[in-house]
DNA sequence: GTCGGGCTGTGGTCTAACCACACTGTAGAC
DNA sequence: GTCTACAGTGTGGTTAGACCACAGCCCGAC
């Protein structure tokens, strides 16, 4: 039977090799967004190995954002292919942060390099702009008080992710996004440094316009410049020193 | 016992659940790099939970580079905390380009955006650029001849890393390493495309030494041209068409 | 027609067993 | 005394089988 098949992956352990055969089923298409995986018990029983390692490959796939796991039957059930790398790239950026063998500057490094690369290539007329405007809008009307600085953040995120968007980049939109969530937990407690949150609240705003503006004036140079003295700007108020690297 | 532990954590499923008390350990040091989990059987009754969800969890962790299991006994047995953020992020993206929800185009853009902004970062006297020259005279040393095509690029890969690992951020290292490895089974194909290797092999040798001594005379805006002006040129020889966005 | 309750198929979890592996210590041969 | 062979021990790897909760579906009672 599929015995041949087995023994050509030889030494590969059991749950990689329903990985192999998953991303060989994505690749050629037979597995595309949206899909749904056979169930556990049956794609067991076809690749003649035990639900366990089923599930193990699985899990790993769920980690990654490549598939979404649901109970019960009807369309929502079952696991389905998505894709999220998001996903993926940040809880693995987070787990590594939390060994600290990635450096919280390195990571505030590197989001300053794709977010600036993201403003001066975003188009003046993407559609991402209308959103990110509606959210500076969202902002400002978030009352005062450190209570709704977590809801001032979390706008602040999706503002930003919208301007990497605009880009144009999946990859860096991807990478973006999980630099953020790799950060995420650090960078709320970092607002308890701040002497005066709504100045700085303010200060925010006003640099986030001074953004839009440039991109949409398709001044990209600017737009740049202007991104990365916002995020190190912030990091710096809070007690951050991300680029004292000498 | 732990049930209030338990219910606190609510609706997370079980596995999860492994992988917050996982990670808590590494946040707080109890866990580092070098270090060795709990036997599976152990950390299974230790937080009650069934060696089933304990070994879910530590598929997740052996996907992202935070452990590495191994059977047997003695120091190399066990599962060890390792730090290989390349490996996560590289199957994370290798997976969502399979799904073809992540052009190649994409990330070859965003590799030529990184790996410019390390060789501008790059410093003279970083060690890893002695490195770098002495994969520079090995690749010479190859043979001709399509055969030897993949022993070339092999150190090829080596070389960017070099490079990149000179400009001093972890994370753009890492993120370097994993698009390299997600596209590598792309790039291997692409050999095929040209018309002549031994010159394609030449002209490549003669920027790689370019590159490097821009980076050597500390002119990090040449380098960086040059960097990107290397892997654009190579993928549009190879017959990829990524800058073509309009 | 509507409501209720079983039926079915899904993932989620657990238990208990066995295997292969690599070291470790000891009993025996020399 | 030294070396060798081998059983012991602890590790991850894998499997089988069972049970649960859940969500949709279908059919019968009313």
């Amino acid at each position: 039977m599929w015995s041949d098949h087995i023994n050509y992956y030889g030494d590969m352990r059991t749950h990689q090799l329903v990985l192999t055969w998953i991303e060989k089923q994505l690749s050629e298409g037979a597995l595309s967004v949206g899909g749904r995986l056979p169930a556990e018990r049956t794609l067991a029983e076809q690749l003649g190995v035990s639900r366990t390692s089923v599930r193990e490959a699985i899990r790993i796939l769920e980690a990654m954002g490549v598939v979404r796991a649901g109970v019960g039957s009807g369309p929502e059930a079952g696991t389905v292919v998505i894709s999220d790398p998001t996903a993926a790239l940040g809880s693995a950026l987070r787990l590594h942060v939390a060994t600290q063998h990635l450096p919280v500057a390195d990571i505030v490094e590197t989001r300053v390099l794709l977010e600036s690369w993201a403003a001066a290539r975003a188009r003046a007329d993407a559609p991402e702009l209308e959103q990110a405007a509606t959210l500076l809008d969202e902002m400002d009307a978030v009352g005062h008080g450190s209570r709704e600085a977590d809801a001032f953040l979390a706008l602040d995120v999706r503002f930003h992710l919208c301007l990497a968007d605009a880009a144009g980049n999946a990859v860096v939109s991807a990478m973006m996004g999980s630099l953020r969530e790799s950060i995420q937990g650090y960078a709320a407690t970092l607002t308890a440094n701040l002497p005066d949150w709504d100045a700085t609240a303010q200060r925010l705003q006003a640099e986030h316009r001074g953004i839009l503006a440039a991109i949409r004036n398709d001044d990209g140079d600017l737009a740049a410049k202007l991104v990365a003295a916002h995020i190190e700007g912030y990091y710096r108020e809070a007690g951050v020193r991300h680029a004292a690297k000498s």
